[in-house]
RNA sequence: GGGCGAAUAGCUCAGUGGUAGAGCGCCGCCCUUACAAGGCGGAUGUCGGGGGUUCGACACCCUCUUCGCCCACCA
């Protein structure tokens, strides 16, 4: 029936994914099933944001969860790849409100009703795009647990930690200095703003009089527009200078009020500049501290959008940069300007929206955030969850250690809205999960929602248990939690990987994952970050296009080495799917030489090939579950390929051939033990590489003979399936230093390629019998026949050493003796050097007693080969002489 | 100011105390009926510098140089 004609001549890994995916899934293999038996391995995905596409970053980190969910599938635990997405409340804020500035409108122009039904719709559309190119990506996720961070079930467990931490007193609302974005308009907890370092700014000094005019002060300031809400001038209790000055009046020069000079130990460096600071408690966060510690007034200059209201005194109604200016000129006017000096220093952007951050004074939800962080550096310390790379603890550590509550409200409409209800007669709070209708204290009715929103990162934070059916005890939570692994990269270990650290220990009493892989960051060919802006993204959905999803896939994986970030080298995944084709090549060809393509040959393997091939398979699998076990991915790569391209193609399927012709000496019997072996292996192969490549596998199994259903249900290969051949082993190292010997003098001598060489080979009896009994091998791979010789070599010959022969090629006219005599003598002395290498170790006592047993008689070892070749090559450089 | 990391072949990078590796590129030869998306052979390294530990260091420790990243409220 089947002919080896019908296989392809070359692999479509387009037409494989677009036929297996849908398959999986109607089948129901990416299914998880928490009340079947074998030890958990869970995953939840970290949701892809629904804003933008696929990145580089989602495809590597979702082919090394994809890799690790088969791979354990396979292996017999009871897996789940729980999906989904995340609303990314001011991503798509700011997605919507620039494509709201195109069309001549804002939120605040639509109001919230019309904004949130846009946003849904938009939710909707990124949804389904990303979540397609996800599965482009092959991953096995179980799509009937896909989950959404807004959807009812998530939205009832957010509101149910809400209520819980307000009841515990964790989650508290107070009037704190806040991070404001003027231009999104919002709060920004302290992980959204990022510091812009170096830049260079000035410092500007001016003076405040006294009240009582017998005098001034001088302070320095780097944004002079805040002295509009300056409160009182700040110097040291010790400072002689300013000593008598403590506790008098300043004037203010523009508002007029009069505030008085403090002293505060904690914010006044004497050294710095003049030793005397300004205090502007609503807009800087140490003078907050010291308005607090002095009981200052707080005078907040700022309206939402930035500009400056009443307190603002002749200002009002301007932006920050052009206050900055009026005031310096006003200063000036007055004489009090005492000049500027450059100053390099940090400015606050906001991660989104790029505007410079204000600190400002605000009434907002915070998390107490001490009392979880503290079980979670725990958690870690005790090896309850452990980072891999290990080195990631000590930024995570940093962090929790120092960590300062969350602000949690944002000005934003695209979210989880806060559960908590104002009482407009009696001003109290209410704070429960299902919605009110009146006051939990006066039961007034006049009440209303608080309209502010859940930071994002919230609801991210229940992820690994709200996605499991949280607050309800179900059958997943008790399977599936803690999860095996979360794989994510280094710039969200604060934002999300810490935070379900913490509530997962408060709300499940238990970690959320036991090992975090932190993956590395892919950049460019120039080693630049891949942004939008730069122009320099490299799409993965291009890639799959290019080089097939496989391709792709296995190139991710041999770029995850254990470090912190891998330059893209598109080369490399040219290289890999190169080697795609290779296995199919390698494929076509064990199917083209099987008698029947439906059946393997019912014979235990006895050929020394077969027994070396074997005993190299179990070696690979060996690496190969420990790699995936300790998340080397790069060597889970390295060992696939080394061994499909190194042994099994170039050597293997070679002293194959003339078994299967039926040359030489070769019986049916032997090859049919050929067959079997390349049917077997194949098998082992095909499954072994299926975590890595799914649907290559999968077209490999549905065709090798006697498999059964999907690749996905298969067993992965155990060490054991491969039994060990050390003999066999032996002899094909020696078979192949005598084949490469001998293709070295061809290539060196440009013997034509066709024509027979005939070797003469000095050796012991051990080796002549492994030489006899692969005549056949030598003839096909180095198209040499051999003699044993005895006596000494004749004159005209090129020589070559390996452990335990010298072979002599007669050449005659082709000789050259001068060339002859540079080869062994650069030879010889590469012998040399190693044998004096050997030498001084073994000569060394110390080394004799120290150093372990095995080492040293594999030194003497190596040591007794080296003579024995210098030996060799000196007796071929004297007949030359 | 604290912390983390990197420096290995022309390029991109592995390397887990025991004689330095891969891919790509380069130089020869070869269209041998699985694969020219291939085969065979070859060249290329002061493993950033300097100390130290060790019988033995590319690997561990210290230090310096260069580069990168993260965190931090110094006016």
């Amino acid at each position: 029936m089947d002919s080896p004609s019908e296989i392809p001549k070359h692999y479509d890994p387009k037409a494989s994914r677009l036929k297996y995916y849908p398959h999986w899934e109607e089948k129901g293999y990416f299914k998880g099933d928490p009340n079947k038996p074998g030890e958990s391995f869970s995953i939840v995905i970290p949701p892809p944001n629904v804003t933008g596409s696929l990145h580089m970053g989602h495809a590597l980190n979702n082919t090394l969860q994809d890799i690790l969910i088969r791979y354990r599938k396979m292996d017999g635990y009871n897996t789940v790849w729980i999906p989904g997405t995340d609303h990314a409340s001011i991503a798509v804020h700011w997605v919507l409100e620039r494509k709201f500035k195109e069309e001549g409108t804002s939120r605040f122009e639509m109001g919230r009703e019309e904004f949130l039904k846009r946003a849904w719709e938009f939710k909707e559309e990124a949804e389904t795009n990303i979540l397609g190119q996800l599965r482009a990506l092959g991953v096995a996720c179980d799509w009937s647990r896909q989950r959404f961070t807004m959807d009812d079930g998530l939205t009832n467990a957010v509101r149910e930690v809400f209520v819980r931490l307000y009841n515990e007193g964790l989650i508290y609302r107070a009037e704190r200095l806040i991070n404001w974005d003027t231009v999104a308009q919002t709060t920004l907890s302290d992980l959204e703003v990022v510091h812009e370092e170096g830049v260079l700014g000035e410092l500007w000094s001016f003076a405040y009089p006294l009240a009582d005019g017998t005098g001034e002060i001088i302070v320095a300031t780097t944004r002079p527009e805040t002295m509009l809400g300056d409160t009182a001038v700040a110097v040291h209790p010790e400072d002689e200078r300013y000593k008598d000055l403590i506790g008098k009046q300043l004037k203010h020069p523009i508002t007029g009020r009069e505030f008085p000079i403090i002293a505060d130990e904690i914010l006044v460096d004497p050294q710095f500049g003049t030793g005397a600071v300004k205090v502007t408690p609503a807009h800087d966060p140490n003078d907050f501290e010291v308005g607090l510690r002095h009981k200052l007034p707080m005078i907040n200059l700022l309206n939402k959008d930035g500009t400056f209201n009443e307190n603002g005194g002749p200002f009002c109604g301007m932006v920050r940069d052009e206050v900055r200016q009026a005031v310096k000129t006003r200063i000036t006017e007055l004489g009090l300007d005492r000049g500027t000096k450059e100053h390099t220093m940090n400015i606050g952007r906001s991660e989104r929206s790029g505007s410079i951050v204000e600190p400002m004074l605000s009434t907002q939800w915070f998390v107490k955030a001490k009392p979880l962080a503290a079980p979670s550096l725990a958690a870690v310390e005790n090896g309850f969850t452990n980072f891999v790379p290990t080195n990631w603890e000590n930024t995570y550590y940093s962090w929790l250690r120092d960590i300062r509550d969350w602000c949690i409200s944002r000005q934003l409409w695209w979210g989880h809205q806060i559960p908590a209800w104002h009482c407009k007669d009696c001003q109290e709070i209410t704070v429960c999960r299902e919605d009110p209708s009146e006051c939990a204290k006066c039961g007034s009715t006049n009440i209303e929602q608080d309209q502010d929103i859940l930071d994002t990162w919230f609801s991210s934070a229940l992820w690994p248990f709200s996605t499991m059916g949280w607050p309800e005890k179900t059958d997943e939570l008790a399977k599936w939690y803690p999860t095996a692994t979360l794989t994510t990269g280094f710039d969200i270990i604060f934002f999300w990987v810490a935070r379900m650290m913490m509530f997962g220990q408060y709300f499940m009493g238990h970690v959320p994952f036991k090992d975090v892989y932190i993956h590395a960051l892919i950049r460019d060919e120039h080693g630049e970050k891949m942004s939008k802006t730069k122009g320099n993204v490299v799409n993965p959905l291009d890639m799959i296009e290019k080089y097939g999803c496989d391709g792709f896939r296995f190139t991710l994986a041999a770029f995850a080495a254990q470090g912190r970030d891998v330059r893209w080298d598109e080369s490399r995944a040219a290289g890999y799917n190169k080697f795609v084709n290779k296995i199919w090549q390698a494929f076509r060809f064990t199917m083209g030489n099987l008698d029947n393509t439906q059946v393997v040959p019912k014979v235990t393997p006895h050929g020394v090939y077969d027994r070396w091939i074997r005993h190299q398979m179990r070696l690979a699998i060996g690496d190969l579950r420990e790699a995936l076990e300790n998340y080397r991915f790069n060597d889970a790569a390295a060992a696939l390929y080394q061994f499909i391209w190194d042994e099994f193609c170039d050597w293997y399927l070679e002293l194959s051939k003339p078994i299967l012709y039926g040359k030489g000496t070769a019986t049916e019997a032997d090859k049919e033990s050929v067959q079997a072996t390349l049917i077997e292996i194949f098998n082992a192969l095909a499954r072994a590489m299926h975590p890595i490549m799914p649907f290559f596998s999968e077209e490999l199994w549905q065709q090798l003979p006697e498999t059964e259903g999907s690749i996905m249900n298969a067993s992965f290969p155990k060490v054991e399936d491969f039994e060990e051949a050390p003999q066999a082993a032996a002899e094909m190292v020696f078979l192949k230093d005598v084949v490469g010997s001998i293709r070295r003098i061809r290539a060196d001598y440009q013997v034509v390629p066709k024509q027979q060489i005939k070797a003469l080979i000095r050796t012991d009896e051990k080796h002549l019998q492994w030489l006899r009994a692969h005549e056949q091998s030598l003839q096909t791979l180095a198209r040499t026949s051999f003699e044993p010789l005895d006596g000494s070599a004749p004159e005209k010959v090129a020589t070559q050493v390996v452990d335990g022969a010298e072979i002599f090629v007669e050449l005659s006219d082709l000789i050259d003796l001068e060339d002859e005599r540079e080869r062994l003598k650069k030879d010889l002395e590469k012998v040399e050097k190693d044998l004096a290498t050997l030498n001084k170790q073994l000569s060394n006592e110390n080394f004799i007693q120290r150093a372990p047993q095995a080492v040293v008689e594999e030194k003497q070892q190596l040591l007794g080969l080296a003579t024995e070749k210098k030996g060799h090559l000196e007796d071929a450089l004297n007949r030359l002489a």
